[in-house]
RNA sequence: GCGCCUGUAGCUCAGUGGGACAGAGCAACGGACUUCUAAUCCGUAGGUCGCAGGUUCGAGCCCUGCCAGGCGCGCCA
C-alpha cells in the first residue's frame, strides 16, 4: 500500500529547502482527495483560530496520511496533537473541536472519530470514491499532473559524459534518472530543460588526440609506444582507420600540436555522435548540448571569475590562483588557474554554474556519479560566493550499478578498456527493461541489474508485470469493441455498480497517484512511481483475475470498463513518466 | 586519518520533513489454467530495522558514539 503523507502549513511558507514550492494545487480542477481533505481541516482549524478558540496559533504545520491500517480511517491527521500545547488544550479536546467546525461537502464523510493520544480518523463514504473516475476522465490523459510547481524554471544536467569514450550502464542509470525526473517536474507544473554538458576542453581531449594518433601510426604499421594514459578501449582504433580514410596517413614520429588537436577533435566530434545516437535510442532528448568551448569563447569564464574575484574569494598563492572555499565550509581551498597558467576543470565548473543562474533558473538539478561526491561542497561554496541561495543548487549522487550474470559479476575495468555499454545493456535486456530497473532504486542506493534476470519473461522480472496489466487491459478494450458495447458513453450512474471491496480498493489507489507523482517531484525520486505502478498492477491482476468484466450485465460490464480505463490511464501516465512503452499487446 | 553514501525478512529493496501491530517483490513451501492474455492469481512461512546510548507522549526515521561495506580526499576530469 501506499502511505503517502501530505504537509501542510495553514499560513503558506516561503520556499523551504529541497521544496520547490509549498503553493499546493488548490486551484486544479482534479484535486486530490486527500487535498479535499487537507483542505477541510485546515478551514476548521482557521475558523477555530478566527474566533479565538485556538488561540493565534502561528502557522502550525500538521500531516494528513493514509493510515496504515483500515481502521484507522481513509485518512488520519495529526493536527490536534500539533495544536494540543499551542491550544494550551488536551489533543483530544482540540480534536473535538475540530471535528465540531468541519463543515464536509454532502456526501463525503462517512464518519470522523477521534482515536489514540488524539488523532482524527477520517472515514469517508464509498460512493465519493467513485469521483476519482470522472477526475480521470475529465483530466483526458493528464491525470497525475499538477501545478505544483507552476512559475518555477528547473534545469536538469546530466549524463554530461566525457567524449573520450561510450556511454556506459552508470550512465545509463543517470540517463535514466535525469529524464524521468524531467518529466516529472514538468508534469508537476515546471518548465523544465534538459542540458548535457560537454568536456571537451583540455587535456583529455589532448589525450584523446594523442590516443587516436598512436593508433593510426599502428594501423600504417608505424613502431609506437602508446601512451600510458591513453584510451586504451578498441573504438580508438576503430575511429583512427576512419581518421585515415578521410585524412590521408599521418607522419611518423611525434605529431605536433595541431595534429593532436585535429585528431581529437575528429575522435571526440565521433563519439558525442555516438553518445547522442545511444541518447536518441535510450529516448532520451536533450534541449540543451552545452559545450565547454563556449564558456572560453563567450568569455563566461572571465565574468564568472571576476565576479568572484570582485568578492574578494580568490587570490594568489605559490604561483597559482585559488578559489577561498573554506569560507563555505568546503575541506581546503582550490586552485582555479595553474601554476602554466591554464585554468583548471573547475575554473570551467564555476563558470559553467555562474552562467546556469544568470539563465534565469530557479532551481538547478545536476545529476552526477556518485564517485564525484567528494566534489559537492566546493561547487555549493561556489554558489553562496556568488551569492545565490545554496538550495538552489542541487546535486544528486547516483550510486554505481553492479552488473550481474546469472548471479555472477560482470568484470568491468575502464582501464583495459573492457566495461560494458549501454548500447550493449539496450541491445540485449531492451530500452524499457533497463529504464524501468534503472528506476526501480533510489537514487543513492547501489542498483544490481542482472542481465540474465531481465532477459525473463517471468514474475522474477517486475518490469513486464506493469506493462502486462496494460496490454491485459488494451485486450479487454479490444473485446469490449468487437462486441460493440457502448461504454464510454454511459451514464455516470452505472459507477454505482461498482461495489465490490476489490474495486473500492482499486479507487482508492487511483486517488493517490496526483499525490504520488508530486511527491517524486518534492523529493526528486522517480521510484516512487516506479513502486506505485507495481503496487497498481497489482491490484489490476487480482481484480481481473476473480472477476469478469464483460459479462451479460450490460450495466455492470460498463461500470468495470469505466474502472478498468481508469486504472489503464494512470498507467500509461506513470509509465510515460517513467519513460517506458505502455504496450497494447504483448 | 578526515568526509559522503549505505546497513530493514534467506536475496534485492520500499518505508515520504517522527505517529497508532515493521512492508513489497523474488526465492522457499502448498494450491489455482474448458475464463476478457497464466508474462497471471490465492495461501503459508519468514525481521532484536548493524550495535549502544540519548531526545520525545511516540524513533526504522532525529542526536552522539561504535561496528561493517562502498566511494572520495590532485595545480586530473
Amino acid at each position: 500500500m501506499n502511505n503517502n503523507s501530505f504537509i501542510s502549513s495553514l499560513n503558506s511558507e516561503p520556499e523551504t529547502l529541497n521544496s520547490f514550492s509549498s503553493a499546493e494545487a488548490t486551484t486544479d480542477a482534479i484535486m486530490s482527495m486527500r487535498r479535499r481533505v487537507v483542505d477541510l481541516v485546515q478551514a476548521a482549524v482557521l475558523a477555530l483560530q478566527e474566533q479565538g478558540v485556538l488561540g493565534a496559533a502561528p502557522a502550525p504545520v500538521f500531516q494528513v496520511d493514509i493510515p496504515k491500517i483500515p481502521e484507522h480511517g481513509d485518512f488520519a491527521t495529526n493536527v490536534a496533537l500539533v495544536l494540543a500545547k499551542l491550544a494550551r488544550k488536551a489533543p483530544r479536546q482540540v480534536a473535538e473541536l475540530i471535528i465540531a467546525a468541519l463543515s464536509p461537502p454532502p456526501g463525503m464523510l462517512a464518519r470522523v472519530e477521534i482515536a489514540g493520544p488524539g488523532f482524527i480518523n477520517f472515514f469517508l463514504e464509498d460512493s465519493f470514491w467513485l469521483q476519482v473516475l470522472a477526475d480521470i476522465e475529465a483530466a483526458q490523459g493528464t491525470y497525475g499532473d499538477s501545478t505544483f510547481g507552476a512559475g518555477k524554471r528547473v534545469q536538469v544536467e546530466f549524463v554530461s559524459a566525457n567524449p573520450t569514450g561510450p556511454l556506459h550502464v552508470g550512465h545509463g542509470r543517470g540517463a535514466a534518472l535525469g529524464d524521468a525526473l524531467a518529466n516529472i517536474l514538468t508534469a508537476t507544473g515546471h518548465e523544465v530543460e534538459r542540458e548535457y554538458y560537454i568536456n571537451d576542453v583540455g587535456l583529455q581531449m589532448q589525450t584523446l588526440g594523442l590516443s587516436l594518433f598512436r593508433r593510426a601510426q599502428e594501423l600504417q604499421g608505424l613502431p609506437v609506444t602508446f601512451p600510458e594514459h591513453g584510451y586504451q578501449g578498441d573504438y580508438i582504433k576503430t575511429l583512427a582507420g576512419q581518421y585515415l580514410a578521410e585524412h590521408g596517413p599521418v607522419p611518423a614520429g611525434d605529431p605536433d600540436p595541431e595534429t593532436v588537436e585535429r585528431c581529437g577533435r575528429f575522435a571526440g566530434e565521433a563519439i558525442l555522435a555516438a553518445i547522442r545516437q545511444d541518447l536518441a535510442d535510450f529516448g532520451v532528448h536533450f534541449d540543451h548540448w552545452y559545450s565547454e568551448t563556449r564558456l572560453f569563447q563567450d568569455q563566461i569564464l572571465d565574468k564568472a571569475l571576476a565576479t568572484l574575484q570582485a568578492q574578494g574569494y580568490l587570490y594568489e598563492a605559490d604561483g597559482a590562483w585559488w578559489f577561498r572555499a573554506t569560507a563555505f565550509g568546503d575541506e581546503k581551498d582550490r586552485v582555479i588557474r595553474r601554476q602554466t597558467g591554464a585554468t583548471t576543470y573547475f575554473a570551467s565548473d564555476i563558470a559553467y554554474h555562474w552562467l546556469k543562474f544568470q539563465r534565469g533558473f530557479d532551481q538547478v538539478i545536476d545529476i552526477w556519479g556518485a564517485d564525484h561526491h567528494g566534489y559537492v561542497p566546493r561547487l555549493q561554496a561556489v554558489v553562496q560566493a556568488l551569492g545565490i541561495a545554496p538550495e538552489r543548487l542541487k546535486v544528486l549522487l547516483v550510486q554505481l550499478v553492479s552488473l550481474l550474470r546469472e548471479g555472477q559479476p560482470v568484470a568491468m575495468t575502464t582501464r583495459g578498456g573492457t566495461f560494458v555499454t549501454l548500447r550493449q545493456v539496450m541491445d540485449e535486456v531492451g530500452k524499457d527493461v533497463a529504464r524501468f530497473i534503472f528506476l526501480s532504486r533510489r537514487a543513492d542506493a547501489q542498483l544490481e541489474f542482472d542481465l540474465e534476470l531481465a532477459k525473463k519473461q517471468t514474475s522474477e522480472n517486475p518490469v513486464y508485470y506493469v506493462q502486462y496489466a496494460h496490454a491485459r487491459l488494451a485486450s479487454v478494450f479490444r473485446l469490449a469493441a468487437e462486441r460493440g458495447i457502448a461504454w464510454q458513453s454511459a451514464a455516470r450512474s452505472v459507477l454505482q455498480r461498482l461495489t465490490l471491496p476489490e474495486e473500492l480498493a482499486i479507487l482508492k489507489v487511483l486517488a493517490g497517484y496526483p499525490d504520488v507523482v508530486t511527491a517524486a517531484a518534492r523529493h526528486l525520486e522517480p521510484h516512487r512511481i516506479t513502486y506505485f505502478l507495481t503496487e497498481l498492477a497489482k491490484q489490476l491482476h487480482a481484480y481481473y483475475y476473480k472477476h469478469r468484466f464483460l459479462s451479460d450485465d450490460l450495466e455492470l460490464t460498463q461500470a468495470r470498463l469505466l474502472l478498468v480505463r481508469g486504472i489503464q490511464t494512470v498507467l500509461d501516465h506513470g509509465l510515460r513518466i517513467l519513460g517506458v512503452e505502455a504496450p497494447e499487446s504483448m
